[in-house]
DNA sequence: AATTCACGCAACCGCTGTTCG
DNA sequence: GCGAACAGCGGTTGCGTGAAT
């Protein structure tokens, strides 16, 4: 399943770790750390460079690595935090424990990915918020009243339980902008995510198009929609 | 039983950001 | 302010494994 251990041309051996190295770089790291990584090798007796040391012990030998199988609130948080941040792996492994970055990535790549491919646009299963759902301009500040509540009921939460991440902050409420917002707090994140929604919806209101969705004239905000409402699902669904 | 193929994941590579002298 | 050294990140690759044929 690994590379085949191999020494590269200046003696650094590569390719896949033996219990034994293992052993070396566990010993020393719990008995002095990892101030350098650079120094480290030689150090604690490993033909190995820093960089696969440090990335051996990260994704691998650290304690708190959770190896356990995914559970569906890990996937959905995951889902919910790529659409929100894009590929920043290490952002996304810093918000799940005992997770690294590596093996979210490679979850995402392997899992997640279809599943987020295979979403529906307009499915009825599990009650999935869809834009025939939205009638007119009420029912749009009918869901945002409901977005809106659940986004200070997380605020407590959050003010109650600092640890506790809220569940906005990890929501696409950038609608269909791709600028990552991760860092806003939740207040200006949710007014943020509400004014590109009610634009994106005024946009819709503009084409008339409320029953056909699938007119491909205006597919780009009809996509822009899709994001929003996408998102929206990830905090009511969730 | 043998072979092929797709999948999953550990590890590598190259680039960027940060720190330090 | 500048450059070197180092750490960290994200994309990609290699290969073992198990399912399918």
């Amino acid at each position: 399943m690994v590379r085949a251990p191999y020494f590269d041309k200046n003696g650094l051996k590569k390719g896949a770790w033996s219990d034994n190295e293992d052993e070396k770089l566990r010993a020393y790291i719990e008995k002095y750390g990892h101030s350098n990584w650079r120094k480290l090798p030689n150090l604690a007796g490993l033909s190995r460079c820093g960089k696969s040391c440090r990335l051996r012990w990260v994704n691998y030998l650290h304690p708190n690595i959770n190896r356990g199988n995914y559970t569906d609130e890990e996937e959905d948080l995951i889902i919910s935090l790529h659409h929100s941040l894009g590929n920043k792996w290490s952002k996304i492994a810093a918000k799940l424990p005992g997770r690294s970055d590596n093996d979210i990535k490679n979850h995402w790549h392997t899992h997640l990915r279809k599943r987020v491919n295979q979403k529906p646009k307009c499915s009825k299963e599990r009650g999935v918020l869809k834009v025939s759902d939205l009638k007119d301009r009420n029912e749009v500040e009918l869901l945002l009243s409901i977005l809106s509540a659940e986004s200070s009921s997380d605020a407590n939460k959050e003010q109650s339980s600092p640890s506790s991440s809220s569940s906005l902050d990890h929501v696409a409420w950038n609608g269909y902008s791709s600028q990552p917002i991760s860092e806003e707090p939740v207040e200006d994140f949710w007014s943020m995510g509400a004014d590109s929604f009610m634009e994106a919806m005024d946009l819709m209101n503009n084409y008339d198009q409320w029953q056909t969705y699938d007119d491909s004239s205006a597919s780009g905000d009809h996509d822009m929609i899709d994001d929003c409402l996408w998102s929206a699902n990830g905090v009511l669904w969730s």
